[in-house]
RNA sequence: GGGCGGCUAGCUCAGCUGGUUAGAGCGCCUGGUUUACACCCAGGAGGUCGGGGGUUCGAACCCCUCGCCGCCCA
C-alpha cells in the first residue's frame, strides 16, 4: 500500500482560505475512498448540477433513461449514465444551461412482483386477497422505503444530475401527462379498444406487448395427429407442437394447389375426443412442403391461424382461461387441467385410439414472457390498442430527415426496420400498479373517456339522458407508454412551462440499442405527435457490457461485475475512464478488472506529475501567458496541449469518447509525464531563474489545463487536484463551474516541434543503444553530434541539460568525425555516436550498422520503386509523390551516414 | 430464411473520407534505489491485418466470394 505522508485531508472546499494556510504535501496516491462522497456534496451544494439560469447560455438537456425503481446499479447502467455525465459536465464547461434530468420508472411488472412477493413471504397473503387499493398503497409505501436505490448508487458514480427536477413516471404531473395523451389519443381514434390475440402472460395473467416475448429455443415435437373424415373414406394427418391446442381446432387447412387434398377440400373431419366436425379448407397459409401439407387450425390460440380463421369466417373457440388452465370450452375431462397436463392427455388419448402417427423430436422457438420466463400463450380478450402504425409516419420521416440522428449510424436501419413494420401496439395490461386507464364503461359497455369519473359521468349522462352507474376499467397502462412521454412529460408538458420551452427538445438520448424499439421509437411517436418536434437531436446508442470472455453478464452466470464494487476497489474515476475509454462505438466491451486497473494507473501518474509540480512550486498565476513563453520546450509542449484540446473538444462532440479518453491518456502519460516533467528537472536545477520561473507556471497551466479536459471523463480526482494544487485566488470555482479550455491555434508552433522533435528522436535512439551495448545504467557517456549543420548544432546546444539528463549522458560534443571508442547512431537525420570507450565491441558493432543499414535498404528501395513507377509519378497526388520524395532522399541520407560510419570503424580497428 | 455487427501482436482493442515503415494497454523478456510516481522508469521480442479473388499507381481500409463468431427479426 501507498505510504501515507499528508495526514490532514480536511481541506476543507467550503473553507479554501483555510488551505492556504495548511498547504499540505499531496499524498502518494489518490483516495477515492475519502474524497468521493466529500466532492459530489460540495458539488451538489454549490448549485452546479442545477443549469445555469444566464439566459444568454444555449440550453443542453439530457433526460436519464429512467431505471426501474427496484432496480440495482449495474455495470450497464454504469456505462449509460458515465456517458451522459460526460456529456453534461461537457456542455456545462462550455458555458452552456446544461441540464441532465434523473428519474425512475415505476415499471409496474417488476415492481408489482417485488411487492407481490413480499406480501407471500410475509404470510401467503396474494394481492387479491389484499385488495386494489390497500395493494397500491402497500407498493407505495415499499417505494418510499426502499424504491429508487438506484438513484443514490448513481451519485456513487459521479452523476452531475439536476436532482431538484427527479421525476417518477407515477408522479402527479407524469400522470397527467399521460391522461392527457391517453384521452387525446382515444379522441383521435389513435387509441382504440380491440378483441384480438394479445400475448397473454399466464403467470402475470395480464396481457404483454410483442416485444415483451422472448423466443427461447427448447427441446419439443412435433406430433403427428391424424383427423378421420367424417365420411369414413380415410383421414388427414396433421403435425403440432402443442396438441392441447386441437381441443378448439376449427378446420383443417390445405393448399389450394396440393393435388393430394384436392378432392377433400371442402369436406369435414371429425375432430377426435371433442368429436366435433370441422372443415378442410384452402389457403395459402398451408406448405405442401412441410409435413403432410395439411395444418390445424386454432383461431383461438395462434395468430396465423386467428388470420385464417378470420379469412374463412371460422368459429374462434377459445380453451383456455387466464392461467392456461383448459376452459369449459373443452371436453369435460380436460376442463380445470393445466396445459402442460392436457397436452399429455391429449397424446396419450390419440395414441388410445390410434390416431397418433409419430412424434418427431425437434428444436423450436417457444415464446417466453421476458420478466416472468412463463411461456406465453396467445389469448383472445379484449384490450387498448394505439394505433402504432399511424404515429410511426412522422417518426419514420423524422429520422430520414436528419432531425434525429442515430449515433453510429447505422441503428437507424434498426429504428425503421422496426418502425415499417409496426403493429397496433397493445397498452393495457391486467395490473395494478401502473397509470389506471381513464375510461368508464356504461351498463351497457359503452365507453367513456375523460380526466375523472366526474367528467365520464357527464358524459354518460348526456349519452343515456340520465345518471347511469359506471365502472372504471380495472386495467393500467403499459409502463412504456408513461416512458414514451419522457421527454416532454419531465419537464412539464402539457403545461407550457419554461424549462419545456427551454429545454425541448433534448439534445442526447444515450441509451442501449435493446430499447430502440420499446423506448426510443414510442418517444419519437409520442414526442412528435404531442410536441411537433422531435425528442432529442442525436441518439447515441451506447455498447453492450459483456465480462472478459465476452459473454453477456447475467444473475445466472454468476460474471456480474458490481459496479460499485469496483468503484469501491478503483475509485469512479478509474470505472469511468476505463467505460469511456472502451465504448468503441457501437461495439461491445469486455470489461475486466486489468483494464480498470490500468485506467487507475493513469489517475496516479497524473496526481504524481501534480506532485511534481507542487514539489517544485509551479503554481499558476492568473496573470500568466502562455503566449509570451520563450523556452523551446515551453512553447513546444504548449503547442501540443492546444492539440490535445481540440482533439479532447472534437471527440466529446461527436460522442467518441473512447477519442478522447486516448488523447488525454496519451497526453498525460506519454508527453506530459514521459518527456515535459523530465525536461523540466534539469530546468529547475539549472539555476537559471528566469527559465525555471518560465517553466514553473507553463507546467502549471499544463496541469490546470488538463484537469479541465479531464474532468469531465474523471471528475473527482481532477476537482480533487483543482482544489489541492493552487491557492483561491487562481480557483474562483469549482474545476466542475470552471470553463473549458478554449486555446488559441497560434500557440501551435511547428519550430518547436521540429526542434524538441530532434531532442525526442536522439534521446529515443540513444537510449536504445544504451540498452544494447548494455552500458552500466550509472556511466555517463558523451553524446557526439557528429557533421551537424549550423542549425542542427544551434538546436541541440540549446538542449545540452537535458539532453543529459534523459539520455543519462555526460556531456554533448560537436564533432566533424566518429572519434574512437564511440558507437554511431542516426536519429532525426543527424549522425551522434555515444562515446562508450571501452565498452565498445568492433565487431559487434560493425553487425549492428550493417543491420541498420539493410533496414533502411528495403525502406529505400520500397520508396524508390514507387517513384520509378511512372502510373505512380503521373496518378498519384503530388503531395503523395513528393512525401515520398522526401521519404527516400531521408533514407538515403541516413543510410549514407551509417556506410560512412562503418567504414570509420572498420579504419578504426 | 432475412438483416446487422465482428474476425488486426498471447489477451483486449485503436487504426476517421484507400497514401505507414500497421499502433496502444495488459501480459511476456532484459535492465533499473534518476527532484513525482514500483499503481514507476528505460529497453526489447511478438503481426503473411480470417481465406481466396477483384478494382486501383497504391488495399487492414473499397467490391465479390467463402469461412468461422455474436446479436436482432421471422
Amino acid at each position: 500500500m501507498a505510504e501515507r505522508q499528508g495526514s490532514d485531508h480536511a481541506i476543507p472546499i467550503f473553507a479554501p482560505f483555510a488551505r492556504q494556510a495548511t498547504f499540505h504535501m499531496l499524498d502518494k496516491t489518490f483516495d477515492p475512498a475519502q474524497a468521493e462522497k466529500r466532492l459530489y456534496e460540495a458539488w451538489e451544494a454549490s448549485g452546479a448540477f442545477a443549469p445555469t439560469d444566464d439566459p444568454a447560455a444555449a440550453a443542453f438537456s439530457i433526460v436519464i433513461p429512467p431505471p426501474n425503481v427496484t432496480g440495482q446499479l449495474h455495470i450497464g447502467h454504469a456505462l449509460n449514465a458515465t456517458l451522459q455525465d460526460i456529456l453534461t459536465r461537457f456542455a456545462r464547461m462550455r458555458g452552456k444551461a446544461a441540464l441532465w434530468l434523473p428519474g425512475t420508472d415505476h415499471a409496474g411488472i417488476a415492481t408489482q412482483m417485488v411487492v407481490e412477493r413480499q406480501l407471500a413471504a410475509a404470510g401467503n397473503m396474494s394481492r387479491r386477497d389484499l385488495g386494489r387499493d390497500a395493494f397500491v398503497e402497500r407498493v407505495w409505501a415499499w417505494k418510499a422505503e426502499s424504491g429508487g436505490a438506484i438513484v443514490n448508487q448513481l451519485r456513487r458514480l459521479g452523476a452531475s444530475c439536476d436532482w431538484s427536477r427527479e421525476r417518477f413516471t407515477l408522479d402527479e404531473g407524469l400522470s397527467t401527462a399521460v391522461r392527457k395523451v391517453f384521452i387525446t389519443l382515444y379522441r383521435q381514434k389513435l387509441i382504440y379498444r380491440d378483441k384480438r390475440l394479445v400475448n397473454w402472460d399466464p403467470h402475470f395473467q395480464s396481457a404483454i406487448s410483442d416485444i415483451e416475448v422472448e423466443q427461447r429455443e427448447v427441446e419439443g415435437a412435433y406430433w403427428r395427429l391424424a383427423y378421420p373424415l367424417e365420411d369414413g373414406s380415410g383421414e388427414i394427418v396433421v403435425a403440432t407442437t402443442r396438441p392441447e391446442t386441437m381441443l378448439g381446432d376449427t378446420a383443417v387447412a390445405v393448399h389450394p394447389n396440393d393435388p393430394r387434398y384436392a378432392g377433400l377440400i371442402g369436406k369435414c373431419v371429425r375432430l377426435p375426443i371433442v368429436n366435433r366436425p370441422i372443415p378442410i379448407i384452402a389457403d395459402d397459409y398451408a406448405d405442401p412442403e412441410k409435413g403432410s401439407g395439411a395444418v390445424k387450425i386454432t383461431p383461438a390460440h395462434d395468430f396465423n391461424d386467428f388470420k385464417v380463421g378470420q379469412r374463412h369466417n371460422l368459429p374462434v373457440i377459445s380453451i383456455l382461461d387466464a392461467a392456461a388452465r383448459i376452459n369449459e370450452n373443452a371436453p369435460a375431462e380436460y376442463r380445470g387441467l393445466d396445459r402442460f397436463e392436457a397436452r399429455k392427455k391429449v397424446v396419450a388419448q390419440f395414441e388410445a385410439l390410434g390416431l397418433l402417427r409419430g412424434i418427431d423430436p425437434t428444436r423450436h422457438a417457444v415464446p417466453h414472457g421476458d420478466r416472468s420466463g412463463a411461456v406465453i400463450e396467445p389469448f383472445l380478450t379484449d384490450q387498448w390498442y394505439v394505433d402504432a402504425g399511424t404515429l410511426a409516419g412522422p417518426a419514420i420521416a423524422a429520422v430520414e430527415a436528419g432531425r434525429t440522428v442515430f449515433e453510429p449510424r447505422h441503428w437507424e436501419k434498426t429504428y425503421f426496420e422496426w418502425m415499417r413494420n409496426i403493429e397496433p401496439w397493445c397498452i393495457s395490461r391486467q395490473l395494478w400498479w401502473g397509470h389506471r386507464i381513464p375510461a368508464w364503461y356504461g351498463p351497457d359497455g359503452a365507453i367513456f373517456v375523460g380526466e375523472n369519473e366526474a367528467e365520464a359521468q357527464a358524459q354518460a349522462v348526456e349519452h343515456y339522458g340520465r345518471d347511469e352507474p359506471l365502472r372504471q376499467d380495472e386495467d393500467v397502462l403499459d409502463t412504456w407508454f408513461s416512458s414514451a412521454l419522457w421527454p416532454f412529460s419531465t419537464l412539464g408538458w402539457p403545461d407550457q412551462t419554461a424549462d419545456l420551452a427551454r429545454f425541448y427538445p433534448t439534445d442526447t438520448l444515450v441509451t442501449g440499442f435493446d430499447i430502440i424499439f420499446f423506448w426510443v421509437a414510442r418517444m419519437m411517436m409520442m414526442g412528435l405527435h404531442f410536441t411537433g418536434e422531435v425528442p432529442f437531436r442525436r441518439v447515441f446508442i451506447n455498447a453492450l457490457v459483456r465480462d472478459a470472455a465476452g459473454a453477456k453478464m447475467s444473475k445466472s452466470k454468476g460474471n456480474v461485475m458490481d459496479p460499485l464494487e469496483l468503484v469501491d476497489e478503483y475509485g469512479a474515476d478509474a470505472l469511468r475512464f476505463t467505460l469511456a475509454a472502451m465504448s468503441g462505438q457501437g461495439r461491445d466491451i469486455r470489461l475486466s478488472r486489468a483494464r480498470i486497473e490500468g485506467y487507475r494507473n493513469l489517475g496516479t501518474k497524473l496526481w504524481n506529475a501534480a506532485r511534481f509540480c507542487q514539489i517544485n512550486g509551479c503554481v499558476s498565476a492568473p496573470d500568466f501567458d502562455p503566449g509570451a513563453a520563450r523556452l523551446m520546450i515551453n512553447r513546444w509542449i504548449r503547442g501540443e496541449m492546444v492539440k490535445c484540446a481540440t482533439e479532447v473538444t472534437t471527440a466529446l462532440q461527436a460522442c467518441a469518447f473512447d477519442q478522447a479518453a486516448g488523447t488525454l491518456y496519451r497526453f498525460i502519460w506519454n508527453l506530459f509525464c514521459d518527456w515535459y516533467v523530465e525536461f523540466a528537472k534539469p530546468i529547475f536545477q539549472s539555476g537559471d531563474q528566469a527559465a525555471a520561473a518560465e517553466t514553473r507556471s507553463m507546467a502549471a497551466w499544463v496541469l490546470d489545463t488538463i484537469l479541465t479536459l479531464l474532468h469531465p471523463v474523471s471528475p473527482f480526482l481532477t476537482e480533487e487536484l483543482w482544489a489541492q494544487t493552487a491557492p483561491l485566488t487562481c480557483r474562483p470555482r469549482l474545476l466542475i463551474s470552471t470553463p473549458w479550455p478554449d486555446l488559441s491555434g497560434e500557440w501551435l508552433d511547428p519550430t518547436a516541434d521540429m526542434e524538441i522533435g530532434l531532442v525526442i528522436a536522439a534521446v529515443t535512439e540513444g537510449r536504445s543503444l544504451r540498452a544494447e551495448l548494455n552500458v552500466p545504467p550509472a556511466s555517463r557517456p558523451d553524446l557526439i553530434v557528429i557533421g551537424a549543420s549550423a542549425e542542427e548544432r544551434l538546436m541541440l546546444g540549446a538542449h545540452g541539460g537535458i539532453i543529459a539528463h534523459t539520455l543519462r549522458s555526460g556531456g554533448l560534443i560537436f564533432s566533424t568525425a566518429l572519434p574512437p571508442g564511440a558507437v554511431p547512431f542516426v536519429a532525426a537525420g543527424v549522425s551522434f555516436a555515444l562515446a562508450v570507450g571501452d565498452l565498445i565491441d568492433l565487431a559487434g558493432e560493425r553487425a549492428r550498422l550493417a543491420k541498420d543499414i539493410a533496414t533502411r535498404d528495403i525502406d529505400i528501395d520500397k520508396s524508390a520503386r514507387k517513384l520509378a513507377n511512372p502510373d505512380f509519378v503521373s496518378r498519384a497526388p503530388e503531395e503523395v509523390v513528393e512525401e515520398n520524395r522526401e521519404r527516400l532522399a531521408e533514407a538515403e541520407a541516413a543510410r549514407a551516414r551509417l556506410a560512412a560510419m562503418l567504414e570509420r570503424l572498420s579504419v578504426l580497428a
